[in-house]
DNA sequence: CGTATGTTTGACGCGAATCAATTTTCGTGG
DNA sequence: CCACGAAAATTGATTCGCGTCAAACATACG
């Protein structure tokens, strides 16, 4: 199915000096060229989760790889980029993701400026810009939780996002039905409900009468949950 | 883990009448205001996959869903957007997921303008934004297949989705391991192997024997299975 | 109240994972 | 070119997590 970042457009056109450029991503000025090309042999690591985001890449022939690991070595490929497509594009400092050559392969890595410029960005389209990459970076570790991990820590991986988002971190009101749930984690209502009466009767969540608001008793045993 | 396109921040700011507004999402310009304000009641429809994509929404209250259907019914949903969450921008003309409210809700829809804009920019900026959106939309897709797909429809997606890019639409040169293949999927490498020659034995697809490149003999068994 | 809707609980079955063994492919050096 | 060992892919037997089917229970609402 994916491979992301798909793109058949040929090497960007140098942009005249004083075009519109979104300050959020600005080929680097100082080089005339605008990448460099590098080339890696198979299973070699181009990038790693955590490593500075300076460049961005494209793939120039061959394919490669971005993945997210769990700590047990469970690993889900986010998605195949093959001749032409962008991958390493990043909200932040750094890779959210690695990044590995699945045979012999060139691409060009383009620098990166004006990073932070990201944070903050007043105009909509800033604003829509951060979004985008913002929503690409939940989806990614999305599908490492859809493809590689068991009801349990769905549901733990769940709670601990909600509580996240309210003001106190311990305390939880489900805005949606359990349908919901089952549907966004990849479960059936029957999994959800089981899984958080199990949770319940371990002491690491509570949950009242109406079932729709919940406490985490045990943030940290969700925590190792949450592989 | 995911309530995707999270922003904390406020409505935007008015820009300025020169700033460098990227030309891809434009905020309305005729109006005053920046958005307007729409109410949903409970699993009231804001819009449909498939719908012109003439806005992008943010949550002022209440909460949202964005989801994609295989056509039996099966369901997973990509997003649960919160408040201040940005939600349905869209690379092409429609809308490739439905959102749906939570329970009631209010949001803001901001009109889009320039959209074709999109096809062929030149810039490195604007590709990266195009390939940021197309990342986004196969993120989308994949979270659907891995959620709710069996073994056999994941494997069909697969075959088809690498057939599309090969120059001969049914032969597929793969170019990675069935280790990458399985943890691109969310199976195992038995499984894969198991499903390719199950599909192999019905007829749909042939190998030769070093098994690396792939021949679609029955590209529309695999479009059914394909669910 | 009574009906509809949502949630929980239980019994059972199936699809895919796991465990294990074999076969094939491929790289390396004699 | 062939022999060897390592890595990759396939195949088989078995297990198990989660889905399916079914029913009871709780909650919301008219």
């Amino acid at each position: 199915m994916q491979t992301a970042f798909r793109n058949d457009i040929p090497a960007p056109a140098l942009a005249p000096a004083l075009s519109p450029v979104s300050p959020l991503l600005r080929p680097e000025r100082e080089s005339p060229t605008l990448g460099t090309v590098r080339t890696f042999t198979k299973d070699e690591e181009i990038f790693m989760e955590g490593d500075n985001a300076a460049f961005v890449y494209k793939v120039v022939s061959g394919g490669v790889r971005t993945c997210k690991l769990l700590n047990d070595g469970r690993r889900q490929i986010a998605a195949f980029h093959l001749l032409g497509d962008f991958f390493g594009i990043e909200v932040g400092q750094e890779h959210r993701f690695t990044a590995e050559a699945l045979g012999d392969c060139k691409v060009i890595a383009y620098r990166r400026r004006g990073l932070d410029v990201l944070s903050g960005g007043e105009t909509l389209s800033e604003q829509l810009m951060t979004a985008l990459m913002r929503a690409l970076e939940r989806a990614q570790a999305h599908m490492l939780l859809l493809g590689r991990k068991s009801a349990q820590e769905k549901i733990a991986a769940f709670l601990l996002d909600l509580a996240e988002r309210e003001i106190d971190h311990r305390h939880i009101e489900l805005p949606m039905a359990r349908i919901d749930v089952a549907d966004y984690l990849g479960l059936t209502i029957e999994t959800v409900s089981r899984t958080l009466t199990q949770l319940e009767r371990q002491g690491v969540i509570a949950m009242p009468a109406h079932r729709r608001s919940i406490m985490l008793k045990d943030k940290a045993a969700l925590q190792r949950l949450d592989a």
